[in-house]
DNA sequence: CACAATCGTTAGCATGGCTAACAATTAACC
DNA sequence: GGTTAATTGTTAGCCATGCTAACGATTGTG
């Protein structure tokens, strides 16, 4: 006997909608302010060479843009020495990237200092809503893992 | 006696950190994808405007961004079309910003096709599951109040 | 061997985020 | 009241993300 009965998906893709813009700033600003470049997108990249080295097309796949706004990007981190481009041993065509050892030390500085600053807004709940909200965020990966999805063909429906 | 304890601050955040990146680009394609312009911060900016005509510098506090970056996302829908400047009655060096005809009715129109292509994904997740996302949310909502804060004097910490 | 598919880059466009510098207006203060 | 200070919004310039179109290089197919 559920008091709010049903939660339907409208209200429920309603009340994400609102929350997106404002977590993305929570979470974009410590990495600005903190001044070592690194926004999250990279930080993002990042964090999937972090197990280790991949393939440039396969990054494409996991980050879900086009090849042109990896590359540019991909350009960026490395000049700033965080990501090497290393030759693919069968495929002169593709290109393993791999994070440097300064990629490893600032990706988990930054990503330690954003945690910091997110766990510093969400300490402000107490026990039962920090569980709430890690259940809420569980469900909601399994609705977006699809978004998510690792290597997945080109489809648009 | 929970068997998954304790649910302390920093894994929330971890998991917030994995979850945003995903539902910006659930969020942010179906509009791209739309043709109609129109992105996501546009559309929140666009949302404050929604319930009634609001002054520049309260936009500024309220979407939380530097007055320039604003002016240029305000130049860009009022070239649309979307948005109107007005003078402001009592002070001539504010300005007032309202929707449009047009602009709310594209504003409603894309909200409304997000919320779809959201409530598409989350219909993927049975009714529990729906209730815990939506009382993770609403904890969520809690946390981040701060950073949504209206009217808010500038400070850094 | 010739043609087609794959892979990554470059160029160009639109956007968001910032700071610094500016004109216009209003407020404060003597 | 008149000089000075604060507020407000814009412009310019930097860097970032996102896209498509077009390209050279390589590999796969017929």
């Amino acid at each position: 006997m559920p008091k709010k009965t049903t939660q339907n998906a409208a209200q429920l893709a309603r009340q994400v909608m609102d929350m997106v813009p404002p977590m993305m700033r929570a979470m974009n600003a410590p990495m600005r302010d903190a001044g070592d470049a690194g926004n999250m997108m990279q930080m993002y990249t990042m964090g999937a060479l972090h197990k280790g080295p991949r393939a440039f097309k396969d990054l494409v796949a996991h980050r879900r843009v086009s090849a042109p706004t990896l590359s540019r990007s991909i350009e960026a981190l490395v000049k700033r020495g965080w990501v090497a481009r290393v030759p693919h041993p069968d495929d002169k065509r593709q290109i393993l990237l791999k994070l440097t050892e300064a990629g490893q030390q600032e990706f988990e500085g930054v990503r330690q200092r954003t945690q910091d600053h997110l766990a510093k807004l969400l300490s402000a709940l107490n026990q039962d809503e920090r569980i709430a909200a890690f259940a809420g965020i569980e469900a909601l990966q399994k609705a977006f893992a699809v978004v998510v999805a690792e290597a997945h063909p080109k489809r648009n429906c």
